[in-house]
DNA sequence: CTCAAGAGAGAGCGGTGCTCTCGAAATGGA
DNA sequence: TCCATTTCGAGAGCACCGCTCTCTCTTGAG
């Protein structure tokens, strides 16, 4: 229910959104650590103590940031998923899709990236209130993972010649994760509505963290003098780690 | 060539020590950005500006931090490396025991491994007197499997059925990295003395990044609510990057 | 129209990184 | 041994930071 609001509602939902683009602004020049209350105020020729109407301290504009950031990649990843549903390639080329919107807003705001899979800032520990937000952009994967497994095409880990007895090379199926990891991916798969079986979402989280690594790896400059062709090279771990999930 | 340091010389290394001493305290309570020039001296019962006769500045003393970081980590994964060779496991075995090292040092020193995996400090850069140091922890990695590829107990992407046309899920071995990417792979293993084919050496790549993925989304709170059995999620996580690799 | 709530300005607190100057102490060559 | 040079610690000070408090002016609901 969207009261209306009077000018004054108004005027705040502007200057709040002005110190927040202005927040951003400051991030993507300086860095997160380097982001200034002061300066803030300074460049909407406000007074710094004026700040503090809107924000109660720097951290709560930090989680501000944050909680927009999510949403931001959540809206890369989700319009790269509809994209590719519409030109309807293989599962895999849907795939890659995603992770290739993630990796690019990552590189176009690296920052703001930062400021979500980077180290946490200080004493701070993200509000509960984020956790929505940040599941989104992994929604999409799993999206992806749970329409091939309702198209039958994604192969389940355990499946076909894992079960007896030793590590075997020579089968098809890559091993299941060992039972804890399946309880805890049954609980995850229920707490978020997932229709896949454990051992595929146990390698999702995984296969999560690690599409994370590789985008970090490159936004934070460590692929600096190891890796120049870094899309030829992304987009094949990409395809990679779709295989590891299972995905055909 | 060891000169022999006088009295004042040996003082200086010794409130140069301990100066990093009290910082690393500082940055395992507070982490980097609340690590103080002035806390650290008013610790040392200095007063601040003495201590700018042994750091230029608080990003000296930070990059101090971060190569000594570096070694740690190093040192950390060389002596896994070494235990796992004398008893003798399978290729797979040393390889998960380096992972467990690399693992084992991060969740024990989280706001280090931020210093060197988290998000790089504002406009900071790491000057290339730290690239050595970085490279030894990922070394360790490399020897496994240059010793499983020595021992023919490695299987090379690309080999076994992936060159005949398209994506073929039932071949054996995985497909390779494209051309580029290969060069890359290359020029890399040329100039750190790696002799690995190319494309293990890109597969490997991509894996440490991977792995630094996974031990980046544990240390950083990531997993809170999504994983419980953390450890044997990792452990399966690394095998399955050594298969990736190619290691049997 | 009244009056409480909201918003901005300003001063001020303790903290920060960093610079400069000054006196004391150690060092090493004459 | 003596003395010039270097090294070091201390202190004051600058500009900035987050944050609080108070005071004034404006706004809008009753």
């Amino acid at each position: 229910m969207t009261r209306i609001q009077g000018a004054r509602e108004r005027a705040r939902d502007e200057i709040t959104a002005a110190i927040k683009d202005e927040a951003r602004r400051q991030l993507a020049a300086e860095g997160a650590a380097r982001l200034s209350l002061r300066a803030v105020a300074r460049s909407l020729g406000m007074v710094s103590s004026a700040l503090y109407r809107y924000f109660p301290g720097r951290d709560d504009l930090l989680t501000a940031l944050i909680t927009d950031s999510y949403d931001a990649l959540g809206d890369a990843t989700e319009a790269a998923l509809e994209a590719s549903a519409a030109q309807a390639d293989s599962h895999i080329a849907r795939w890659q899709a995603v992770c290739r919107a993630h990796r690019s807003w990552a590189l176009a705001h690296p920052h703001e990236y930062a400021l979500i899979y980077g180290s946490p800032v200080p004493g701070y520990a993200a509000p509960a209130s984020t956790t929505v937000s940040a599941t989104r952009a992994a929604r999409a994967l799993l999206t992806v993972a749970a329409e091939a497994y309702a198209a039958g095409a994604l192969r389940v880990p355990g499946t076909d010649g894992a079960a007896r007895g030793g590590p075997d090379p020579e089968a098809k199926g890559a091993p299941s994760a060992p039972e804890p990891v399946l309880e805890d991916a049954r609980e995850l798969a229920e707490r978020l509505g997932i229709g896949l079986p454990a051992p595929v979402v146990a390698e999702l989280v995984a296969v999560w963290a690690q599409l994370a690594g590789l985008v970090s790896f490159e936004v934070f400059g460590q692929f600096e003098r190891v890796v120049a062709a870094r899309e030829k090279f992304f987009d094949h771990a990409a395809v990679t780690l779709a295989r590891n999930v299972g995905l055909t």
